[in-house]
DNA sequence: AACCCGTGGGT
DNA sequence: TACCCAAGGGT
């Protein structure tokens, strides 16, 4: 009878493999982002991760440089009126992180004296600034070393060194310290490190047909070495869209997006049919700070 | 902890 | 077409 070769499964790459396979990559294939520029400032660092929650590179760029023109400093954004912060927002979507944002240049400029603060934890009582975005801008601004855990780097981390194709359905404490473990020691390195395990997610490693041939963690992948197993973990509850609030908000906001002065009620009822929901959604708009009534009908706030 | 919160491009 | 996905945060 032929020997049996048990098909134990391989250990997962040493963290310094992963340092030298990913690091020149990085190096090679980085793209230029107007946020990665050496002389960006925290700021600008900070403005680009909100913009970036849930929002693709491509559609924020355009709106990063038109903000950071406007307002090149948080006193300057501080100044104006929130509404100026939704207004500007555009289109990127989940326009509460415009509001953030002015509540945040706001916090910045009463509690640090208009500079960006560099610690995580101080970051981190920002509004809108919640675990990641703390120590993104902890890492990309000030070279601070901390765990920055995005949805490329529990992707990257679950395939090369837990064998699986996709991270849990919501960060847990096993991909804090897995994560942790793989920090390069040094802070210069470790900010490297982490925005290239991004970069490699989002340029290589991604949720869908990910581009293993050219992916340096490759030979030493425990997902590819497995041969690419499906998925078996906990599966996330898809999120509905069709005639939900938030897609009745998204339709009254941009109503008054697109007019350059207050709107009438009259104007907003033929966006949603539905005039209980519409009233429903209105009011919380309202509660939300992202509309406010006005004599003229509803505009962002002044 | 589960659910809510926009938008648009890719497949 | 319908669904998936994108540098998450707040409650």
């Amino acid at each position: 009878m032929p020997s049996a070769v048990p098909p134990r499964p391989p250990a997962p790459p040493a963290p310094a493999e992963l340092h030298a396979r990913v690091l020149p990559w990085y190096a090679e294939h980085a793209r230029t982002l107007p946020w990665r520029d050496p002389d960006c400032s925290p700021w600008g660092v900070l403005v680009s991760e909100v913009m970036l929650q849930q929002t693709p590179v491509a559609r924020v760029e355009q709106v990063w440089r038109e903000w950071l023109r406007r307002w090149p400093t948080p006193p300057d954004l501080a100044a104006e009126p929130a509404g100026e912060a939704v207004r500007a927002w555009g289109r990127l979507g989940y326009p509460r992180r415009a509001l953030r944002l002015h509540a945040a240049a706001t916090a910045i400029t009463e509690r640090f004296d208009g500079q960006v603060p560099a610690t995580p934890e101080e970051l981190r009582s920002l509004p809108g600034v919640g675990e990641y975005t703390a120590a993104a801008v902890g890492a990309f601004a000030f070279g601070v070393r901390a765990v920055v855990l995005d949805t490329n780097v529990r992707r990257v981390l679950a395939r090369a060194c837990g064998g699986t194709g996709q991270g849990a359905p919501s960060l847990t404490a096993a991909e804090r310290r897995l994560a942790e473990g793989v920090l390069p020691h040094d802070p210069a390195t470790s900010a490297t490190w982490n925005v290239a395990v991004m970069e490699l997610g989002a340029l290589v490693c991604t949720a869908r047909n990910p581009r293993c041939a050219d992916c340096p963690l490759a030979p030493v992948c425990r997902w590819a070495l497995a041969g690419h197993p499906a998925y078996d973990g906990p599966v996330r509850a898809p999120q509905r869209w069709q005639g939900t609030d938030r897609q009745c908000r998204g339709l009254l906001v941009d109503r008054v997006r697109s007019g350059t002065g207050p709107v009438p009620a009259a104007d907003l009822a033929p966006v949603w049919p539905d005039a209980a929901q519409r009233d429903r959604c209105l009011a919380s708009l309202l509660e939300d700070g992202l509309l406010e009534q006005v004599p003229g009908g509803y505009a962002f706030p002044a």
